[in-house]
DNA sequence: CTGAAAGCGCTAACAC
DNA sequence: GTGTTAGCGCTTTCAG
């Protein structure tokens, strides 16, 4: 028999030290009572062997296969990437893998991805979902099977598992004000998707700037999707009323960097005549033509936390009461609103340090203390 | 007992018809000799009690787990994104799973993930790895057990497995012709690591310098890494040389990204101090400060391409010759190396067709029907 | 300390 | 057509 052509087995072990399969078992998992004697040899001729656990086997007895699914709506945003990277890091070093899949917001899809991974057997999900409502008990019967589920970044109504989410109302508040503070007047709002997080955002900026006696008005509020062309698209409309909107913003990185193209291309400046501000913190939105002020959601802290909720959930016998929490957001002032060369310090009563001549401080890393920001409230947790 | 608080099998629905396990599986699987009606039968019932296949019990004994796994430096790379999707999208239709995994440039950790999917019992794996050839063995151990292996971007001596490059050699002829086309004659290079890709790289540059009667100074070659931070620090060095380079070509968009920071930092222009072209197409490239000229190494195609050979391979009962192929490089001309204003046509006999004003043309999407190009020779296949 | 027996949920081979 | 038998490679339980 050519060698390896087949992997090693426990019993192929056992045969050729004269044990039986359950004490190589014992001795590979170093536990139950054996001898130091015979798990030493066993651990030695297992490694000549090139023995490596059959995970298939194993998982089938004890109903654990250590693989974790992260559902997204598309990896290959920035913003999920960074999440997928803090889930897998998390995880890691506690033996998990992960496997990532993405449904293209189509909820349908997400469904059909959903019960897949479930049929493969893995311990937890994490889920950024698309579902409405209306499909709630798909995530009940979930966690019925005993699969631990975290959503991120997207909650549904109706489903009472554990969460970790942007505070979107903060986003949008963080928005109103950075922007007033520049002193645009006419604000603007590239609306994202028809979904509840991104109705918070427009409601906490739409609240803020009523806060400060002034209005957002429909004409300068117009729907836009996840992406840039969708941005672009929008703010073309935007762009031709009259007066256009001094201030804008965007539902997110993507929308806000299609949007400074649409204003560049009828000949206006950003931000001396209209401010820009995004949301999401992607990475590149430092190196723009004119780099953009956004608002980091905390991707990485978004995906570190998720991952540690669901490890919680898996390794705890019972049910634990589910937790929601929530990832404060920190405003990132770049050029594309910095209409006020120098200080504009203390908005919300903090001063934010801003590097002369309006430039941008050179960051390459992404880390916080590199950044200067601005908190939205406490970090709440566990409501 | 609670309602689904264990997982339906095959065994609850047997008993619940009447029938035995076999023909429960049969039915479900669609296969074997049954009757049309019993069939029906099983299907229905399977449907009510939300039966889901036991991937898990399934694959201990057909030893095909329909799970791949995928493993990168890092996936929040953007072409490494883009080869992540676009290899889960050719997999999905055929029922595989994508367990995407990553080493951050680190072999030992790449080697301790290669056996830790191994022993998921995954059935390929497609790898972009960054082991030294004294590794190779390790590679053709796993194909010994039978597990397909594609190896991606990277490629390793002593390995013949099936691979998937891009054409670096291409890539660097194509960047030195454009920026020689440009007028640029202090020509620099910002090396990429320190391996054979990278080198393939150079080379193709070098070369295709030399070809002009140029010669590519050893003090214009400066060390930079993959990321935008090395990019920085070693175009701050070249930028210090009198005469500065006037054309650089660097290993990496991220890179150039870091490059052209530097060269601003310094005071000088882009592109007419210095013309400055990258490689990869990273998204985002388009709208920098100075939108970057790069060279497409088509992550999407290469994605694909990979899959398909290792679902070809998996799907073959005997060991199939491994086959290479190299996704041909595309030249997308932005404005940091567009020091002709107006017509730079016939490089390389071909008539790139540019848009008024040295202005980019309006791109969202990466389809390349949208793009300028130059395609590096043609596509080779099946070397 | 060691191992024999039983079984996880499923499929393959072969009787009936 | 249908069901029986025999595993896949491992862990669990419990007797020795």
């Amino acid at each position: 028999m050519l060698a390896g052509v087949m992997a090693v087995t426990l019993l192929d072990i056992a045969r050729d030290l004269n044990v039986s399969v359950v004490t190589v078992s014992k001795a590979l998992r170093n536990t139950g009572a054996i001898s130091t004697a015979t798990r030493k040899r066993v651990i030695r001729r297992a490694r000549q062997l090139n023995y490596q656990t059959n995970w298939v086997a194993r998982s089938l007895v004890t109903r654990r296969t250590f693989t974790i699914g992260l559902l997204l709506p598309d990896f290959t945003h920035p913003f999920f990437a960074e999440v997928a990277r803090a889930v897998a890091a998390t995880v890691r070093p506690r033996g998990y893998h992960v496997i990532i899949s993405y449904y293209e917001e189509d909820p349908r899809l997400e469904r059909i991805e959903l019960d897949s991974l479930a049929a493969r057997q893995i311990d937890g999900i994490i889920v950024a979902s698309a579902q409405s409502p209306e499909h709630a008990g798909l995530f009940k019967r979930l966690e019925q099977r005993k699969l631990a589920v975290v959503l991120v970044d997207r909650l549904i109504a109706g489903v009472d598992s554990s969460c970790v989410l942007a505070d979107n109302e903060g986003i949008g508040r963080l928005a109103a004000n950075h922007l007033i503070a520049q002193g645009c007047r006419r604000l603007a709002h590239l609306r994202g998707p028809a979904t509840p997080f991104a109705a918070a955002r427009m409601a906490g900026y739409q609240r803020e700037i009523e806060r400060h006696g002034l209005e957002l008005s429909a004409r300068y509020v117009a729907p836009a999707g996840f992406r840039d062309d969708s941005g672009y698209q929008a703010m073309r409309k935007l762009v031709r009323t009259t007066p256009p909107p001094d201030g804008v913003f965007c539902y997110s990185d993507p929308v806000a960097i299609g949007a400074m193209k649409a204003v560049t291309d009828a000949g206006l400046r950003i931000p001396d005549d209209v401010a820009i501000i995004g949301a999401g913190n992607v990475r590149y939105s430092d190196i723009l033509g004119v780099p953009l002020t956004t608002i980091d959601q905390g991707s990485v802290e978004m995906g570190r936390q998720a991952a540690e909720l669901l490890l919680e959930q898996m390794s705890s016998k019972r049910r634990l009461r589910p937790r929601k929490v929530v990832i404060p957001a920190q405003l990132i002032i770049r050029q594309s609103t910095q209409r006020k060369r120098l200080a504009d310090e203390t908005e919300a009563g903090k001063t934010v340090s801003l590097s002369p001549c309006g430039q941008v401080r050179h960051t390459f890393s992404n880390r916080p203390s590199e950044r200067r920001r601005l908190d939205t409230s406490n970090p709440r947790k566990d409501s």
